[in-house]
DNA sequence: CTGAAAGCGCTTACAG
DNA sequence: CTGAAAGCGCTTACAG
């Protein structure tokens, strides 16, 4: 069934029942009634291949979200599948694996499917920087900024997230505040991961103003983004910096490792050791114990960085590096030593 | 560019051009090398709109999350995208809000996308029964099974799922063997839900066999398949049968919350009530205390899903309803009473 | 307001 | 082994 056999069974043309279901001005109410009566009666749909082969303009917006694991990108992938919805849009996901090189997915994509714009959640695109550029369309990543944000690299990149140095500094704060002053981190390689170093950019700045030591040899237990990763980090810890009265940790599921490890020690949280996490997923608000983390305000990061794509596509705006407000959660794993 | 831009500079004519990036027999070596010499100076990449478009045989296969909240989806998805990687076949994925009708989406997709195939990753696709029929290519849902596996009305419809009934059995089997005699579950609707009768049924029989009362009104606890869903329901419970030595719950998630509800009240697990999950999410045999499960095998589910969906696709294989096998997973939510 | 026609970028019999 | 040509199902100037 095709745009074809509509026609004829209407009496119309077909460009008359293109633009009719197409919501296209300049048709009779007479010609709409009809179409969409026969239309509805098989039920019938245009071919989107057909469609987005022959649009000018195109109206997919690719997402690619690299670790299917994180139960924060899910969230997000979430929100923004609702908003397009109502909006001439639709989203075309793609799940990478952790490993995968997300710049070079991107091109494949961006040559294979000729979106409109590209969403990335997590990953770095801009380190590939020579095979970004071949990428011609509006992106924007979501819950991370590149590590170069003025650079002629990424003309066409976005960017919406926490301000992780800040919501670092704030978290370590606390941790200060309540009387800790030996704090190791759990955190990425700092090498790969520029979310990292701004995480642990904070950290410090925070640890300095209160004049606190860190030494990074001893304190710093670099980790995988995952549970196991957190739970190995842990013990690690207990190894290295074994009078450690609290820990930052990057992500709530690393804290949630750590602290299923901590448990496994005998060392009770937030009795002997405290901890925080990172992201705010439901998950660590129902764990025992609650974890203490800054949530990462998911609906905004969805909604600034859709409108902000948007406003490229639509109206040619240059790239904006946003920042949204975080909230912190205080959790029940963390002692105050006061 | 196009591949008339390509078939211009080798010298051929775009069927040989075609010919060749589709890896097509019947072309000369010289070709073969000049036509990928200048494909790949361009990093040229076929327009998929158009291929589809034209292609007798689609390549696509949708995918469609229902409930993108669930870990286990989550790690199916990823064991999908991976498998389909080193196929010629590409997916599709479409992420539906809980509350969507699964059937009706699966409609749109088909008429829209003109998919090779469609998998379910959740939901009860059969429940819209006429709608389902306008579908007319293989469908395989991975993780629940059709009511109705030998209906007329699912005549495309495979499915690959965990012998729901028998693990409940057998996860029920394992409280009673640790001498819990009352009972109470943490469920879907039964109603709505027939993936939670398939579950209660298994639970009600092992009961029977070892003769152990059970009453509905106050020992039944139903619930959103959610960690809030399984907070409040414990709360419930208390109320309602406030002696019950064990919880069997059906799912993970819904365990975890009630097991952080019981903990607010004060109720330690296990000494004061048991409580088991299904699912075997990661997260759950991190929690503390680990959760006492089904791990359901997503690796086989995933890939008998595909092999049984591309059965149907390539060999026109009639659709088959498997079982793949369970693992009881013993955590630290159980204690015997013996 | 409507129709006839060109053309989007491919694939695939058909003929050579 | 290769090319010329038809056609997949749409959209959109163009003409009326």
């Amino acid at each position: 069934m095709t745009i074809k056999d509509i026609a004829k069974e209407c009496g119309y043309g077909v460009g008359t029942v293109s633009r009719a279901l197409n919501n296209h001005p300049g048709i009779s109410d007479k010609a709409r009634q009809k179409i969409y009566s026969v239309v509805d009666k098989y039920g019938f749909v245009l071919n989107q291949n057909a469609k987005k082969l022959k649009e000018h303009a195109p109206r997919t917006i690719a997402v690619l979200v690299q670790g299917a694991q994180s139960i924060l990108f899910n969230s997000l992938l979430e929100i923004i599948q609702n908003k397009l919805q109502n909006l001439p849009y639709n989203a075309s996901v793609f799940v990478l694996n952790e490993y995968d090189n997300g710049t070079q997915a991107a091109c494949k994509i961006y040559y294979e499917q000729k979106p409109a714009g590209i969403i990335f959640l997590g990953g770095n695109p801009d380190s590939g920087k020579e095979e970004f550029d071949a990428i011609k369309v509006p992106c924007v990543l979501i819950a991370n900024s590149p590590e170069d944000k003025d650079g002629t690299q990424t003309k066409n990149l976005s960017s919406v997230s926490t301000d992780d140095e800040t919501a670092s500094y704030f978290c370590t704060e606390y941790l200060i505040k309540n009387g800790h002053k030996k704090i190791c981190v759990i955190g990425g390689e700092l090498q790969s991961s520029c979310l990292s170093r701004r995480r642990f950019n904070g950290f410090l700045r925070a640890m300095n103003d209160y004049d606190l030591p860190f030494n990074k040899e001893s304190m710093y237990i670099p980790s995988m983004y995952s549970l196991q990763g957190g739970f190995d980090a842990a013990s690690t810890l207990i190894k290295k910096c074994p009078d450690a009265s609290a820990v930052f940790t990057m992500s709530d599921v690393m804290a949630m490792g750590a602290c299923r490890s901590f448990a496994d020690m005998g060392i009770s949280i937030p009795k002997d050791i405290s901890i925080t996490g990172f992201d705010g997923l439901s998950v660590a608000s129902y764990s025992c114990p609650r974890i203490t983390t800054i949530r990462q305000d998911c609906t905004s990061l969805a909604n600034e960085g859709l409108s902000s794509l948007l406003n490229s596509i639509e109206h040619g705006r240059k790239p904006s590096h946003k920042f949204v407000p975080f909230q912190f959660i205080e959790g029940e794993s963390v002692k105050s030593l006061k």
